[in-house]
DNA sequence: TACTAGGTAGACAGACCTGTTTACTTATGT
DNA sequence: ACATAAGTAAACAGGTCTGTCTACCTAGTA
């Protein structure tokens, strides 16, 4: 990716985490980014396109983390399973953390339809598709039970301020697991 | 409350759930409620205003639903803290499932000092004090696991359409529980 | 009858929004 | 030296947003 088109997307991430996603409008993120408008124009049709690059580096980085942290945990002979929820556990007590982007997005973006939506479905089950590949034995059950436990540890961190909620989760996932 | 003020608060609500906080503007809901302008700068300062009124109705609502299924479950001999997933899942298989107001709420009001934010934090700890009640024994880390897998649930359905998320979830707690 | 409470319609201000366009500038590679 | 690609600044169009205000309209009641 061009790198002016790399920098819109990465200050754009950043804003629409710390406004939201209707509350920011272009000109902030010009502003921020100091790129000119003609430039966000030629790189992106509309506003909702940007949104879209932005969610969808958003998604291929969190699978990355994860991914990190799964490959780790291996190394060391340990539960890629439960190696996910470290991955949360870090960024839930990192200054980046504003809640999850999808269900963000989702909340902002009310049209099944709309694609905005639609990446974020497929982002949350691709989730839950590596859960189930780090299975010993696959079970979309148990893989399903689990991201529902990540997804209560992300509310739970985001709406209550509660932190270590991802280790709570863990705890959990430990006895679904055994 | 007087009938136009109330009507006001319940037409909101439907069209906060189904367009978002900010995709709302003020006008579509007067239109959809057919009261003049002049009529809702009288019972509300804003509409910053107007969305906690919304918020506060909603909390209420959610609490005594939950209050009922509980209420229920005790009659039959049953347990309480199960009984609350019932409520959720009746919800989520409803019409009028939009995901959670309060999460969908912090994810466009980003602000934590911001009142709007502020109540939806007092909605998701009353629930998990709903919760510590109703256990035999009261326990805030189990109260905060059943917490948990409540907003599990609630996300799960949302983001993802899975509308049995609550029956899932009551799996994991009746293994909690026992 | 006349006052009052509550409501209506609609114009208006002022700000902000997305997106387009024009004319100018820089940098690079041949 | 010159073409091309990429970027800039800034004005502009056409909406939409919240919130205010004026003038008028009922229905009930003292």
């Amino acid at each position: 990716m061009q790198p002016r088109k790399q920098h819109l997307v990465d200050t754009a991430l950043l804003l629409f985490n710390q406004h939201g996603y209707h509350a920011t409008g272009i000109d902030l993120i010009l502003a921020e980014s100091k790129v000119s408008k003609a430039t966000l124009y030629k790189h992106f049709r509309s506003k909702d396109e940007l949104i879209l690059a932005v969610l969808q580096q958003r998604h291929t980085q969190v699978l990355e983390m994860i991914q990190t942290n799964i490959d780790d945990a291996h190394d060391k002979g340990e539960s890629g399973v439960l190696a996910i929820f470290d991955t949360f556990d870090h960024w839930f007590n990192s200054d980046n953390f504003f809640g999850c982007n999808f269900i963000n997005a989702t909340a902002e973006y009310t049209n099944v339809l709309d694609p905005i939506n639609k990446i974020s479905l497929e982002h949350k089950q691709a989730i839950v598709d590596l859960i189930n590949n780090e299975l010993t034995i696959k079970d979309d059950m148990k893989a399903n039970q689990i991201g529902l436990l990540i997804e209560g540890a992300i509310v739970m961190a985001h709406t209550r301020g509660i932190k270590h909620s991802a280790l709570i989760a863990k705890e959990m996932a430990k006895h679904l697991i055994h």
